[in-house]
RNA sequence: GGAGGACUAGCAUAAUUGGUAAUGCAGCGGUCUUGAAAACCGCCGUCCUUUGGACUUGGGGGUUCGAGUCCCUCGUCCUCCGCCA
């Protein structure tokens, strides 16, 4: 949410803003509603400033016993005007709210112009493509020569999209997640959070999920619950409602957590193994900062997660989104794709955004700031460090040798109870 | 699922039969001081057309001229009972 003071000084802005991101919101309407809400308070104000002063001679007036019945129709009269005015305040505002919400946060000034996702911009490249004596095979190849992972048995279970790892490929898993904690945890300064994986409608709001996704997430009816689509949603939420003090920021907090997705509108894409499923595991990175320093705090999001690609050794590239390709709530975006050669594609496996204080408004997470002025919007960033169903896929293809087994990464060894390879 | 209790500003605590939210601590600014402390003054939730006014006691609604206080409803926490991995 943008602060309506900001829309009310830079209409034209916003404006351009909104459909640079093509998302063009009703700035116009979205003003005369404003001018007419400032219009109802100012006359509503009057009367309730008349009320409290004859309400104050009416406690005087019965205390000295005299009679008061003349004034108190009069009163019950503004008391009156003063409910319809209200009622229809609580409409007009309702009405602003209905507009603000949909209005899609700001680009950052350093964010590149496009029209589509194929003017992102490629701004840097890690390690050499592997190359192979042999024609690689691709992960779901792989995953049934080796055992380690059942879709058929997981769309028996749930529905198709949802995986079911087994021995070494549900070890595999664990591993990662494990050195993804343990990185950010000892080496990256962040506090595990281990959070609820289902989210109530507020949270999915405050971090912008709702209102304008509510049809990509699985929602439970009988308790008014999402099933979280990423970690971001409970971790940032945690401070809903909160004045963090300046000292403590910026607050990093890291999680593990399932993600579940719908991925509705999007059948016949992706399709193949883990590409694309409804649920698959992530660790999430989370970060609370001062508007002074959040770029900077964007740029050491991204550098973290990356340092788990390099461990790794998996080869990637980072895009800076255009702002046509810029997500609803983000005002600044990397994300980073890591080769999968069984594919011969890039896949994307994590997300970096700066928010800003388009989150903090929409939650009311402030901070008091060094000077002791009035309290001001943090702004939060996050980003996936990183997602394992799709790195399960890169770091399988990556992997592989001529005889069909896979090797494990030195990083992952330990996690693995120092296993070097799986073999089928 | 049932019974009882609680929720007031960053924190902690008040408010007579309903009469319009008091105080302390912390923080910021100022006076004073070589500097600091102490003391004193101001600020210290939101909004509006800001010499002023309105709103704010967990959220929402109701009764009333007037609600922290009375009524309804929802939420959260605590205690107990029941069920349960």
């Amino acid at each position: 949410m943008l602060d309506i003071q900001f829309i009310r000084d830079n209409p034209e802005k916003v404006k351009q803003a909104s459909a640079n991101k093509k998302d063009p919101a009703d700035i116009d309407a979205l003003l005369e509603l404003d001018g007419k809400r400032r219009n109802i308070i100012y006359e509503v104000e009057q009367l309730k400033s008349l009320r409290n002063k004859k309400s104050q001679e009416i406690g005087t007036l019965k205390k000295e016993k005299k009679d008061v019945s003349v004034i108190l129709a009069e009163m019950k009269s503004v008391s009156d005007t003063i409910k319809r005015f209200d009622s229809e305040l609580k409409t007009v505002e309702e009405d602003i709210r209905a507009h603000a919400i949909k209005i899609p946060n700001i680009s950052h000034g350093s964010v590149p112009h496009g029209v589509s996702e194929e003017d992102n911009v490629v701004v840097y490249e890690w390690g050499d493509r592997p190359g192979f004596d042999f024609e690689p095979r691709d992960h779901m190849q792989l995953g049934e020569s080796l055992g380690i992972f059942d879709f058929t048995r997981g769309a028996k279970i749930s529905g198709a999209g949802f995986p079911l790892y087994k021995g070494y490929g549900a070890l595999l898993e664990r591993a990662l997640l494990t050195f993804f904690l343990d990185t950010h945890t000892t080496k990256n300064g962040y506090t595990e959070i281990f959070p609820p994986f289902l989210a109530n409608e507020q949270s999915h709001f405050g971090t912008g999920q709702l209102p304008k996704s509510g049809d990509q997430m699985y929602y439970i009816n009988e308790d008014s619950m999402y099933c979280i689509p990423t970690a971001e949603v409970p971790v940032t939420n945690i401070h809903q409602d909160e004045i963090l003090a300046h000292e403590q920021l910026p607050v990093q907090y890291c999680a593990y957590s399932a993600c579940f997705r719908r991925e509705a509108g999007s059948y016949g894409k992706d399709t193949k193994g883990f590409l694309r499923v409804h649920q698959f595991n992530k660790v999430e990175m989370v970060k609370f900062a001062i508007p002074e320093t959040s770029y900077d705090e964007l740029e050491s999001l991204r550098g973290n997660a990356e340092g788990i690609l390099q461990a790794l050794k998996l080869p990637y590239r980072v895009l800076e989104l255009c702002d046509a390709d810029l997500s609803f709530a983000a005002a600044k975006c990397y994300d980073l794709e890591v080769w999968a050669p069984g594919e011969k594609k890039y896949l994307e496996v994590s997300s970096c955004s700066n928010f800003e204080s388009f989150q903090a408004r929409r939650m009311n997470i402030r901070y008091k700031p060094a000077d002791g002025g009035k309290p001001r919007f943090v702004h939060t960033l996050n980003g996936s460090g990183v997602a394992t169903a799709r790195i399960l896929v890169a770091l399988l293809e990556t992997y592989q040798t001529a005889g069909g087994t896979v090797r494990i990464p030195e990083v992952l060894q330990p996690y693995m109870h120092g296993m070097t390879e799986i073999r089928p």
